[in-house]
DNA sequence: TCCTTTCTGTATTGATCGATACATAATTCA
DNA sequence: TGAATTATGTATCGATCAATACAGAAAGGA
């Protein structure tokens, strides 16, 4: 079933790329109309034709994000077959994203609208929420571990999922800060440092 | 010497007190100079006078939470008998006043520019230089747990400095996502595991 | 009292914000 | 071929941005 009328003459999948590069640089606010636009190679019509809004544009960016940029970092925790390389590889993966060159640092989930105050409501809760999902994917594998017996049961998972939630968080910063991904690691070195004590589990 | 000319009509304190609030809620740019004239109780002339600049306002602004704000975190770190002592007091004062009620929450200084691509140069620099000091203020405590014999000769300030830093950037964003302060207590308990691990030491 | 200095309030500046009106071009359907 | 539909480019909308011009008000110095 062809579609009707003009066909368009841009890639809507190459576009919203582009748009996810300038959020993820600039954050919501900060990533103007014509800064997407000029980045994305169409005119505010064009943008507003195939995106419907900002705000709308952003969401369809942050999902892109989710899906893409996110893959290595998640799938190091269900690939990894303990709990404590689970997160050992989503930590090490996080470093390696938010240090590569040629991209923008640290994570747009993490950075690309913290001030509620303004005019982002929509925008906020939705980072907020996918920020929260990622605390509870961490859960759910700390407590898979618990049931395949390599933790003790009475091993905090909420305790250690918002803490290594937390770290990752605090990477972002450290990554938009110019951290390399050495410093990075030393961060991860440290993280890791604490699942010793807290699972009663040695060994590097 | 009494002042020449019309006296100033406002206190120049208190004004800088409330701006100081709008940019720690909102961010840089976040912050309008119509909320901030709101919030001050003057018109923009008057701010302009008395201020300089948007930007000028800013950097005394976080210059003014610098030494107002942060006082009981970074005392902690110089009254703590012992280095670990000094880090969980540090992050335990960090997790009070990131989940005060009825101010911001998280941090001025990790929160208030964090997209460089913006016209804020100057702004996100004065911003990454404070966060850069108190990384250094934690290394120069751990050294000197070294120096007094606390901590072994070999233990590693440099990326624990960089770990409880990167700790406190996230508890940042943590609290902006509405965290309680048992949650941000979580992330301290998590944090403090890693010293167990880190420095060889237990007991809690 | 008059002059100088500084602050205050109103009104406004040019620039930029996100979002559209409108005419034209390119396609499908009948 | 003509009508309907959709996209494109230009030009612009009202709102808001940070920053000021300007005139009047309030002080000290002479």
């Amino acid at each position: 079933m062809p579609e009707r009328g003009r066909p368009r003459t841009f890639d809507r999948a190459a576009a919203l790329r582009r748009a996810m590069e300038v959020f993820w640089a600039k954050g919501y606010e900060g990533a103007s109309l014509s800064d997407l636009t000029a980045a994305m190679g169409i005119n505010s019509p064009s943008l507003y034709a195939a995106f419907g809004s900002k705000e709308a544009l952003f969401l369809e960016a942050t999902e892109l994000y989710t899906r893409v940029e996110g893959t290595e970092i998640w799938s190091a925790l269900e690939k990894a077959p303990t709990a404590r390389q689970a997160i050992e590889w989503f930590l090490r993966q996080t470093a390696k994203a938010y240090s590569q060159t040629g991209r923008p640092q640290g994570c747009l989930i993490a950075l690309g609208a913290l001030h509620q105050d303004s005019s982002c409501g929509a925008i906020c809760d939705d980072l907020r929420r996918r920020r929260a999902e990622n605390r509870e994917a961490l859960l759910r594998r700390l407590e898979r571990g618990v049931a395949e017996g390599e933790l003790p049961a009475d091993f905090d998972c909420g305790t250690a999922a918002t803490f290594y939630a937390t770290v990752q968080h605090g990477m972002s910063i450290q990554a938009r800060d110019g951290a390399s991904r050495s410093a990075l690691l030393e961060t991860v070195a440290g993280a890791m440092a604490a699942w010793i004590a807290m699972a009663g589990t040695g060994a590097a």
